[in-house]
DNA sequence: GGCGTTAGATGATGGTCATCATTTGTCCAT
DNA sequence: ATGGACAAATGATGACCATCATCTAACGCC
């Protein structure tokens, strides 16, 4: 039954990996343990020769899922926050919440998810800030730390909402509207 | 054992109320059919004499309680949105989940809901669009529109994003800002 | 090559949950 | 006033949950 150290490694990202996309798809505490455990080829009860509780393993998968692929867009375009607001708010996105955004996917459970989690979601928002703030137009730090938090807010929203309303037109409308602000902004 | 009409009416507003309170406090699926009729003064066993199951409660509750008081404050002054967002980015709305806005507090649980809940949420969302787009500034039908359905995006994830966030100055930004930028738009 | 360590499996624990069956006692139409 | 309707209480149901105890067999150090 005991694997090898690097197999070990493995299986723990694994797990990592599985409770991302089932906690983004079907809610953190409408996941159970059982559930990811098998998602990940296991059965429930090695869990916890990885993870300390359930909780520890919410906050470890909430710091490594962050880096969306709207981080990566940041890296290649002039201005960091038009290109994550080109990714973040596509239909794409809003229509694959397993492997999107935790704020827009988990965001109201993350409100009252335990310090531990909710630090982890704090740098992961402060990281995805920084994105945001690459390159954009000439304005004191201030303003730009603005700009970026503001227009991050606004994609959370309007993804959460986009997911929520259940006509097509009024979905597409949130998304599309919240870019062409930002793209102005 | 028995009510009267009178008395079995009132008691279904109560379990109502209660719902509306218990869910944005602890979230739907924390929340259970014996804890909120408790709260309402009852034991589990009678709710099913008013409510067909838990997921028709959630979906009424989400109808009864959008009316935030965000809402009434549109009807007062001239702008709408502007009165909307001073109300709804203040820190005592971030404080007091239990009696706020259902979009920010059970945003990402909504996302997941039955399409019942969903269509109630949606026709919140639209009342919540109107109110705001109350006075204003003179616009075209189309930029009115999605003037408020910008702004109201914005608003969700910005109360979303400061009851996340562990760093209290953080948070303030998080709503300062986006109120400012509100208040430009 | 042998043995302590340990990853993972099985199964039990005590708890919670939504839902239903049954009972009780009051309301209300007759 | 009387009997059926019915709101609410009690308690059971079966399903799930996080967590732990125990077992097992493979790993990796000596």
């Amino acid at each position: 039954m005991r694997k090898s150290k690097q197999e070990t490694a493995e299986t723990r990202q694994r797990i990592l990996k599985e409770a991302g996309i089932a906690f983004r798809r079907k809610g953190i505490k409408a996941t159970g343990i059982a559930d990811l455990m098998a998602a990940a080829g296991l059965t429930h009860g090695g869990f916890y020769r990885h993870f300390p509780s359930k909780e520890d393993l919410v906050a470890e998968a909430c710091a490594t899922c962050l880096m969306a692929p709207a981080m990566k867009a940041t890296q290649t375009e002039p201005d960091g926050l038009k290109s994550m607001a080109g990714v973040y708010l596509a239909p794409a996105h809003r229509d694959t919440p397993d492997t999107g955004c935790v704020f827009a996917g988990l965001g109201s459970e993350l409100a009252r998810a335990d310090d531990k989690t909710r630090k982890a979601a704090t740098a992961g928002f402060l990281r995805m800030m920084e994105a945001a703030m690459r390159g954009g137009p000439k304005a004191t730090a201030k303003a730009a730390r603005e700009r970026a938090m503001v227009a991050i807010a606004a994609m959370v929203g309007a993804v959460t909402l986009s997911r929520i309303v259940t006509d097509p037109k009024l979905s597409a409308a949130i998304l599309a509207s919240t870019r062409h602000h930002i793209a102005q902004m």
